[in-house]
RNA sequence: GGAGGAUUCGCCUAGUGGCCGAGGGCGCACGCUUGGAAAGCGUGUAUAGGGCAACCUAUCAGGGGUUCAAAUCCCCUAUCCUCCGCCA
């Protein structure tokens, strides 16, 4: 949620963040006359109310006939008050309801544009060269019985399947080595609920009734989180946190769920696109001051983490137009596939400033003692869809995969060999 | 799923229609006292919005209702506790 007062004092600032994304500017001056006219109503309520207020005190007072002609009064003046906290009201939910489907201000160093207008910032390592004819990740996930997309399809349908086997030690090893760098970066390690409630969605940025990739059971008003930060976003709404305990950083280790409506023929093999997976998420509450150089950490953290893995990557820093509802600024990192001949996501961090704790009511207060919103930050260190990058770009002409080196200890093989 | 109880200012609690945004205790902060400390005494101690100064308004789990007036009466919902049933 965009600050109102900042929008009052400097409303080109949104203006030309809508600018950036793409998008109509338009709404800041729909907004800036339905906050207008919100105030001026929520006046005359608070003007008539402490009329009555003052005017009840009088008639408890008063007796015999003064009493009958006050209570007449006062009964007049209930009635307007009544009017005029019902137009106060309507004005305020439709400005909440303006106020809440407009994204983030955009950080003013993110590129314009939409999704192709990105720029790289840093490729790291080379893409290897194969002296033979590299297998794909299902291929090779079949071959060392490590996924079964087949059964996947027959148990729950498609973009579903079973990690099996070394699948699954290589899956549980990889979010082990995240959570123990985490754990070791002073994160606090938390699994997280993966069904919330829809103001916990809501307040996230996410749109409960229109967001084509949540799951919803709506017998339970319950929706299933695409990812942690959902969980770790909710944990400390409407808390005031102690000063001194920011930044409060979170590591969360869940199952994600989403409905990929939409993507149909994209990446329909394997498990690059699935409808779950599993995903160490980092979570950061600071100090909005301090959310750049979070930012910053974050992605380092999250390099440090593919060096783990041995994949050539690049950094791209995420064009305006495809920031979506809550990031400010969103650096992604692009993991080699071979077989496909380009990068692909395997970690996106996002600075989410005041956005979210400002709709979750997630404040702190500093050192003057006032209450302010804090920022709340979010970063991958580790997916499932990270499996496809270490077996693409670890295999071996005999369809074996050798594990990385920092993997080891955690997967308890040097080599996934093919199933016999 | 059924029955009952609970939910007030950081914590404990007072409060059954107007004098209650709300008293007391604890905790915390500041001051006085002291050589220093403790004790003692005094003052302060929610959040949000509007003017942004005085002040005003809202909030006693949340929502709705009754009333001139609701922490207080009525209805609904949520959470927690106890008991019963059911399932893991």
């Amino acid at each position: 949620m965009i600050d109102l007062r900042t929008l009052r004092e400097d409303p080109d600032r949104l203006r030309a963040s809508q600018r950036a994304r793409g998008e109509s500017d338009s709404v800041v001056d729909s907004l800036l006359e339905l906050d207008e006219r919100r105030r001026s109503a929520l006046t005359s309520f608070e003007t008539l109310r402490a009329e009555q207020k003052s005017m009840g005190k009088s008639v408890s007072k008063a007796s015999g006939e003064e009493k009958a002609a006050l209570l007449g009064r006062a009964k007049d003046l209930a009635a307007q008050v009544k009017t005029a906290e019902a137009e106060a009201e309507r004005l305020g939910g439709e400005l909440d309801e303006l106020l809440g489907s407009i994204p983030n201000i955009v950080d003013p160093a993110a590129p314009h544009g939409g999704e192709d207008d990105y720029t790289v910032l840093e490729t790291v390592g080379t893409p290897r060269e194969f002296d033979f004819e590299p297998r794909d990740h299902l291929e090779l996930g079949e071959l060392l019985g490590a996924i079964d997309m087949e059964r996947g399809a027959k148990v729950s349908g498609s973009r579903f399947f079973f990690l099996k086997g070394v699948g699954a030690r290589l899956q549980l090893g990889l979010l082990n080595m995240a959570m123990q760098q985490a754990i070791e970066a002073g994160f606090v390690p938390m699994i997280t609920p993966v069904l919330v409630k829809p103001e916990t969605m809501a307040g996230t940025g996410f749109h409960v009734a229109h967001d084509k990739e949540i799951y919803r059971l709506p017998e339970d008003d319950l929706y299933l989180v695409g990812t942690s930060e959902v969980s770790l976003a909710g944990y400390h709404a409407h808390e005031i946190l102690p000063e001194g305990d920011l930044p409060l950083r979170y590591a969360g280790w869940s199952s994600c769920f989403r409905r990929e409506a939409g993507s149909y023929g994209k990446d329909t093999r394997g498990i690059i696109r699935v409808h779950q997976f599993d995903k160490v998420e980092m979570f950061s509450y600071c100090r909005p001051e301090n959310a750049s150089e979070e930012h910053q950490r974050l992605l380092q953290w999250e390099k440090d983490m593919l060096a783990k893995i041995e994949v050539p990557y690049r950094i791209i820093d995420t064009a305006a137009g495809d920031l979506g509802m809550s990031a400010a600024r969103k650096f992604d990192c692009e993991g080699w596939i071979p077989t496909q001949g380009r990068y692909r996501e395997l970690t996106s961090t996002s600075n989410c400033t005041e956005f979210q704790a400002r709709r979750l009511g997630v404040r702190f207060r500093d050192k003057d003692g006032k209450t302010q919103s804090a920022a709340t930050l979010n970063g991958t260190l580790a997916t499932t869809r990270w499996i496809v990058a270490i077996l693409e770009n670890h295999q071996q002409a005999d369809g074996s995969v050798v594990v990385p080196q920092a993997l080891r200890p955690f997967v308890g093989l040097d080599v996934l060999e093919p199933a016999k």
